[in-house]
DNA sequence: GAATCTAAATTTAGAATCTATATAAATCAA
DNA sequence: TTGATTTATATAGATTCTAAATTTAGATTC
């Protein structure tokens, strides 16, 4: 009947000893003194968590030593430091075209990365495995075996709610395999949580973006799809459904923004410009045999070609107006446009900013991503440390070093 | 340097307090074994922290007596329940035109109401004194003292952000006085909190309203002004500057859906009326000297005037357009349509639901608020009941009960 | 009317945890 | 070697919980 277990006292020894860890975990090496400035603790309770932190793994003793430069006076302090190799996670990107699999330690470093093409896949039964296989990459290159693993967290472009569930059947999000948490889970044995790309996103821009600090944050994905990750007061939304920030069904951004349909105008155009041979545009010659992707576009636009550069400022002038839309209605303090086409985007970034002005009281900063291709894997990584840190009390380690 | 203190023992006692009051200020009266099976807490705990909420006046004690309807057997039980006489709140709604204000007990049952017209008003100064007077009426109508008032929330028609701070400084936000709640607490002593009124509707809706056990959750107050309280996992959200759903900047809402806009379009249409005797409208009369409201329209469109029914089609094909766009970038579970045009476009919801169907994939529900005038002053009791039980053992009660 | 039954209340003992204080340890400097 | 200094550890006391034993208050039974 009751929701939460009563509290008792071990429960004070669960709060003291988190805090505690996540001192350590964000800090570098520490002393007993410097950890009871850092939480509030005493002394004897800071040895005594300390000790099962130690017991349990997760914190590695080194030799006593003084901490201030200073002339060193007194017996020297016990030191600790966070056992980043006390486990590993996963941060996995399944996109539409490829997958991005990056293996890191618990302070979040990466140890190996591996990537791999869909272009081959045909059944979502190939595409996990074709996952699984990147997988298997890292950890091989890392020489971390299924047991160190803590956590995994899958980033896919479709509506995921709060409990990691795909609720939205439809036809825009089809392309992956629904059973692709479970089957990694059950080959490998460590939890794999599921996520939407967008809001990993902004999980990994918070982390070590452009929004470090940043607490009211919307991040807007241009790449292979037109998506957002709101957070507020640090919170991702989710919705009721998980759909908190698609924009698939807004009719602003209708078929232009992602790669996608930046390459089906630009196949457009380049046919109309071959039946109008005073126009000089590289795309003419594209739009025959070969295929015309957004990298073309972009390429030609960055050499000067009219017609490629017409189609980016359409971009990004459709991209400013999502870009208001969003700052009205949840008043962020940064957006962060992430994305193939943020690159693209980058050198618009102060006219976006100033069409802003004109839309809103209080516009938003707005900066580019730099995160690159790896803004939603490195998103993914953090979301596996936070259930790592959630649930860290209560993890079996196998530790290496001990 | 410590963000939280320590967790000592007396916090266990803090936190299963809380608790407690939290089951019993929903519950009505609880016997021991009843409080066991909700909180999860040992039978000799219940009764430590039920005697100290009685000694600090949360809980009333009643006579003993058996729980159960059937045959009564073994000793009798004492009976506990949550003193709800313990204290007072204030929900205070400062529109643009009037303020309502509601003084509540700790149940949130209303036990005074008040209203005061601001059309006499002319400075800041001013409309602070008649807010004053209201929340004096209430208080003499119940013979309620100050120092029973716990908490009091207003609401305004600007943003304000999660500190309670008005940090937008614009042409839009200036009709309000910002040392209102500065006043209102030195003159009476009591904390007041400022929140956006579609915020405080949001609340409102979920508490007593079409929202309840709803987490995620749109409210749109369609009636002075036009402006949306947005709810996510059961929380409101801000942005970064208190601006999060309000929607005076979206070009979609642009001078329509407010009451003023409505008014002003009736005039400009009775205007034109004027000019073309072939058509049939009571606005053309009301056009002249008399001042046309929305009110005006609203009765005119039921009593079947086409000019009328023109206009308020316009306003739901416009309102269905917003409610549309916060569905797919909210993803609520459902969209409250409150306010003064929210009487009018009770009839239209069945069509403003259709059209939400093509929009996206998962629409929300949409209601109809049945809170009527009291939306945002239902909200700013709930805020102030919500201030009062984060506060609740800290606070120093002076009991009528005890 | 006394004994018995029952469920609840209360008391007691034990465990976990914190703080505060006292004691011990380790290092440098004189 | 002794003293100063800082840190670590041990001890005592307080708070709070659980669990088990005991008491209590009313109903039922003999």
């Amino acid at each position: 009947m009751a929701t939460t277990p009563a509290a008792t006292p071990p429960l004070l020894r669960r709060v003291n000893a988190s805090k505690l860890l996540g001192v350590l975990s964000t800090a570098g090496v520490m002393t007993g003194t410097g950890l009871i400035e850092a939480t509030g603790l005493t002394r004897a309770t800071v040895h005594a968590v300390c000790n099962d932190l130690i017991a349990m793994g997760w914190v590695v003793e080194l030799d006593p030593g003084h901490d201030a430069p200073g002339t060193p006076v007194g017996r020297p302090s016990r030191r600790f430091e966070f056992n980043s190799q006390a486990g590993y996670v996963l941060g996995i990107d399944v996109g539409a075209a490829k997958t991005t699999v990056l293996l890191a330690d618990l302070r979040g470093d990466t140890v190996a990365k591996a990537g791999r093409s869909f272009a081959e896949v045909r059944t979502p039964t190939e595409q996990t495995e074709v996952v699984n296989q990147a997988v298997l990459e890292t950890l091989a290159a890392a020489g971390v075996s299924d047991q160190e693993v803590l956590a995994a967290a899958v980033g896919i472009a479709a509506p995921v709610d709060r409990d990691g569930n795909i609720l939205v059947d439809d036809e825009f999000w089809r392309r992956f395999d629904a059973g692709l948490t479970a089957r990694l889970s059950e080959l490998h044995g460590w939890p794999v949580l599921l996520e939407n790309d967008a809001n990993l996103a902004a999980l990994g821009e918070r982390w070590r973006g452009q929004a470090r600090e940043v607490d009211d944050l919307v991040v807007l994905l241009a790449g292979e799809r037109f998506g957002s990750g709101l957070m507020d007061s640090g919170r991702l939304l989710h919705g009721s459904r998980g759909g908190a920030g698609e924009m698939v069904y807004l009719k602003m951004v209708e078929g232009v923004g992602d790669t996608a349909g930046i390459a089906r105008t630009a196949r457009e155009r380049g046919a109309k410009a071959v039946a109008d041979p005073v126009v000089q545009t590289s795309l003419r010659a594209l739009a025959g045999d070969k295929p015309v992707t957004a990298e073309l576009v972009f390429a030609a636009a960055a050499s000067g070609d009219q017609v490629a550069l017409g189609i980016l400022d359409e971009v990004t002038t459709r991209t400013a107006r999502v870009v208001a839309t969003l700052a009205i209605l949840f008043n962020p303090e940064l957006v962060v446009i992430g994305g193939a086409v943020a690159e693209a985007a980058k050198s618009l970034l102060p006219s976006i900013s100033e069409q802003l002005a004109g839309f809103t009281a209080t516009p938003p900063r707005v900066a580019a991503s730099s995160l690159g291709d790896a803004i939603v894997s490195v998103g993914a990584v953090r979301r596996a440390l936070n259930y790592v840190e959630e649930h860290a009390l209560d993890l079996q380690l196998r530790a290496r070093r001990a």
